[in-house]
DNA sequence: TTCCAACTACCGGCTTCCGGGTAAGCGAAG
DNA sequence: CTTCGCTTACCCGGAAGCCGGTAGTTGGAA
């Protein structure tokens, strides 16, 4: 019997798919949770198998919830469940230890598939993220494998957090007490470490990875 | 028995909603279609009591399937269901004749009641949305009711997607191969009309109407 | 200790955004 | 036929975005 923990911000999502997973005998979800704390605070308790994860989660990211989830029970494997299909986004859950990544608009099946793999030991891609990642490691090559410094520090993050809700450089400025010319260098630093190209671009990133509600 | 069609561009979402809903025995999933198309195309052979549409679907958006479906079958029910809470979003679907709105954030009981109530010729809001209205009826009052004129033109419409694709008013311009002022005069209007005030805001807005992804 | 990344701050310059106005042509609805 | 909404197009001006550069401080890692 596979134990499982389902993180996902949207209620009816969660019952869903605990209603389709249950289906199958032998998964059983002890428990079915809407943000990372939760889930946290639980998994120690509860002690899953597997943690299907979603990465837009409000407050602290999937991807943040993952390294921390995983610092403390490196034994749980996580399975992220993305809306997005976005290859940072894929690079960044795998790079805190994520073992598979599903995309929503992948089949019922290729879940169920992915927590038996996870669980045996193996990683587990969904064929459209697995397509994603192949094109990325071509033009990997192609750029000649130079590195990518891609995590935002903190102060980025929260940059992009703010102009994602729609504030303006010099607003966000008052409201950090900081001069605009901060805030306008914190953006473009990281705008080209994602190769984002105006505020728009930056807006949908933001959303993709759960840092903003759109 | 009352039957079904599902509506959501979410495979994994559709699996398991269908999931959910079939463990009732009165109801039957009939259908369940990835886009508003094939939802026009199987609703005439399908006859579904109810339609469930998501509202942010890619191509025609909920809004605008749910507007040509009730055109063609007016006695269909349609429950609309959505991740985003948002005013001006619910009033739309509810003009074009939805009979209620469940948001993805509430129960999965909420969205069994909605069904209920919408074969039973009510309308039905999930108990957030209904919150929602109330304080919108509220500030329409304090605004002295006057008329909000809120549906875009086919070319608002269409500025607002490629706004939101992150395309600058020039770049538009050429594209359309239209002045850049007109293209400017159009973003104006559009954006007082839904009371936006930059393009970040924009740009949720056309996420949260499946204008665009993410 | 040395070094590097992060955070802080400023300069300049060009482009774009955003809000205000005006106005002509055109097709549908009254 | 008149009116109304949509689309087209232009004017202006202040604010902000976007990109390039330089540079001081600080705190932690090698």
């Amino acid at each position: 019997m596979i134990r499982i923990m389902l993180v996902d911000d949207h209620t009816m999502v969660r019952e869903a798919l605990c209603s389709m997973l249950e289906q199958d005998k032998t998964l059983k979800v002890v428990s079915a949770v809407g943000d990372g704390e939760t889930a946290l605070r639980l998994a120690a308790e509860l002690a899953p198998t597997v943690v299907v994860m979603d990465v837009a989660l409000p407050g602290a990211s999937g991807i943040e919830t993952t390294r921390r989830l995983l610092a403390r029970h490196p034994e749980i494997k996580v399975l992220a469940l993305s809306t997005y299909l976005d290859r940072r986004i894929v690079q960044q859950m795998l790079d805190v230890g994520a073992s598979g990544y599903i995309a929503k608009s992948a089949a019922g099946v290729e879940l169920r598939q992915g927590i038996q793999n996870v669980v045996a030991g193996r990683s587990y891609l969904c064929s459209e993220v697995a397509a994603l990642v192949a094109d990325g490691l071509r033009e990997l090559a192609a750029a000649g494998g130079k590195h990518d410094t891609n995590a935002l520090s903190r102060r980025e993050t929260q940059i992009a957090t703010l102009l994602a809700e729609g504030k303006s450089a010099p607003d966000i400025a008052a409201e950090l007490h900081i001069a605009p010319s901060t805030v306008d260098v914190h953006r473009r630093n990281l705008m080209r470490k994602l190769d984002l190209h105006n505020v728009v671009e930056l807006t949908r990133y933001a959303i993709r990875t759960g840092l903003v509600l759109p």
